[in-house]
DNA sequence: CTGAAAGCGCTTACAG
DNA sequence: CTGAAAGCGCTTACAG
């Protein structure tokens, strides 16, 4: 392996010399730069990034810590999050948790061990008095400020009303929503919030079906879409407070030959790109994904300068007006 | 940030030895022992990962270069080499090329600067003669074998026999493949093969539907489908080489009032989570994914140990049968 | 503009 | 069984 040293020599310079010029950092006079770029290109140089971060005072790296890869929210969302972060020159580290609070502190203790910039963090067990960081900034994203933590959501609140405020626009007059529950609040409950605020608000008929945490684990929603729609029969719009959910909705009423979205109407969320795999394609809500992760940077350079950042960010959504919802 | 220097003055012992005892190498005295464990539990200490890889002949890292993360296969596979290295010991560095020469040029590059211990490449590029990994060993998975890159595939010809026979045998007699192509041949050409092979020795008739890289791309493959379905007006079975496809042909079978599996019975590949998603549920061929991944970790320890790595590795597929190809 | 030296936080022979 | 020293590959003041 061929090392800083290996380039001072060819170029007959110091190493400490040869690392200014690599990081252009000081003067440094043409003639030596030249020589530093002809030695690092014949001999195939590159830096050995734990050397650096060893030496600098901070990381360029920052842990990634999600519950899956799988969901196409969070494949979409760790995407986003991996080619941001490159381009600002971060280093991502993509840990899996699983949802399991165990798992999440071996994982935070491996960021520990990593030195990194920053975590970003994505679980259930946020409030958690074992989440020791040790100074280390944390951003949730999709989930409530809590200890310290800054926050990063969309308005979900204003995505429940949209998607309802819609469905009730397209003629609905029986509404059901289906949304998750896990073991804390999360902003993704506002979504439900919007829909109860906005049926109420036009006397318009409507019940709530809530899925337990397993559901959305397993990504298997059938039981419980089953469970909805026989207590429910006369529901003509479904607020689904994910896609994945209103996928296989689709798919459960297209067996019982039930149409979409002439029978019943269908609003989704998260516009992931599986809105278009289905017939009818998914009206979604659209989170705008790209602005919470350049955000989600702003803020950790922002902390790193010792500025002050919001605690909870809120992101504006949108909806996207598709097949299931039509006339 | 405490560091092993805090645990040594703690616990009133050389440097060298608290380092010794953390890895649990060479003579260690119980009482040593002991005072460390307590020294390190006190300061919450947690060693400097990059120290460790600095100081070591290797690191313990895995770079992971994949095409995207957001088509079933790859988040699937992704989270599979996540889980199963970091239980190895090892971490993983998920890189996205997205299919982009130059990307994939600037992150092995990345890989090397980070000194991998080993990488894995899903490349379409690989031929290139650009990729100089400096001795860090390559393995590439669902692509061929070629300049010393070990080459972990699933048996993709058998796949596409398995899938043509059953459909055959469910009593189609017209049928149609659906592939992509890209730039190199691919594994995955060994489906159509299959495909071809068995429809011959059958009598059977058909033919094969390409789709070029774009639509693999963009994960919207509804103008292929199209213009397949009207060039070929009386098939009766369809074998897509990836689900992505079969769940957009049923959605477009459902828009066209194309019933299956009664009118044409489908078969997909790589069994990823979506196969459940739509109505009917989705036949598909199963890559072995978690024994592929667990022999690519023990080629690279081979590797490390400077025994022969098979350069080619073949690992058998099932078919699992589901609704969109029943009687 | 450049060099020499100290330091980042570890590990690893080598003595003892 | 343990300590002292050298080294991993960088960076960063400090002189000059």
């Amino acid at each position: 392996m061929v090392t800083i040293k290996d380039i001072a020599n060819k170029s007959g310079l110091a190493v400490g010399t040869v690392s200014r010029i690599m990081n252009n950092r000081g003067y440094i006079s043409e003639k030596s730069k030249k020589k530093v770029e002809d030695a690092m290109k014949e001999l195939n140089y590159q830096p050995n990034l734990m050397a650096q971060n060893l030496s600098k005072t901070s990381s360029n790296l920052i842990g990634v810590i999600v519950p899956n890869i799988e969901h196409p929210y969070f494949s979409t969302l760790v995407s986003e999050i991996e080619s941001q972060y490159r381009a600002k020159g971060f280093q991502t580290i993509v840990m899996i948790s699983y949802e399991d609070e165990n798992n999440e502190k071996e994982l935070i203790i491996e960021c520990r061990k990593n030195r990194v910039f920053g975590i970003i963090l994505c679980s259930e067990n946020i409030f958690s008095e074992n989440f020791e960081t040790n100074g280390i900034p944390v951003i949730s994203i999709e989930r409530f400020h809590v200890n310290g933590i800054t926050s990063i959501i969309c308005d979900n609140f204003q995505g429940g009303k949209l998607a309802t405020l819609h469905l009730i626009n397209q003629g609905c007059k029986n509404l059901l929503c289906i949304c998750g529950k896990g073991k804390i609040d999360m902003p993704a409950d506002e979504r439900v919030k919007g829909f109860n605020e906005v049926a109420l608000n036009n006397n318009v008929n409507h019940s709530v079906q809530i899925a337990t945490y397993k559901f959305y684990q397993s990504m298997d929603y059938e039981k419980i879409i089953k469970n909805a729609l026989t207590k429910n029969k006369d529901i003509d719009g479904i607020f689904c407070t994910s896609d994945v959910q209103a996928m296989q909705l689709i798919s459960y009423l297209s067996r019982e030959k039930i149409l979409v979205p002439k029978d019943i109407k269908i609003v989704g969320y998260d516009d992931t790109f599986v809105c278009k795999w289905s017939n009818p394609n998914i009206t979604s809500i659209k989170q705008p994904i790209k602005k919470m992760v350049k955000a989600s940077i702003e803020s950790f350079i922002a902390f790193k300068n010792g500025e002050n950042i919001d605690q909870t960010q809120v992101f504006p959504v949108e909806l996207v007006a598709r097949e299931s919802s039509a006339l």
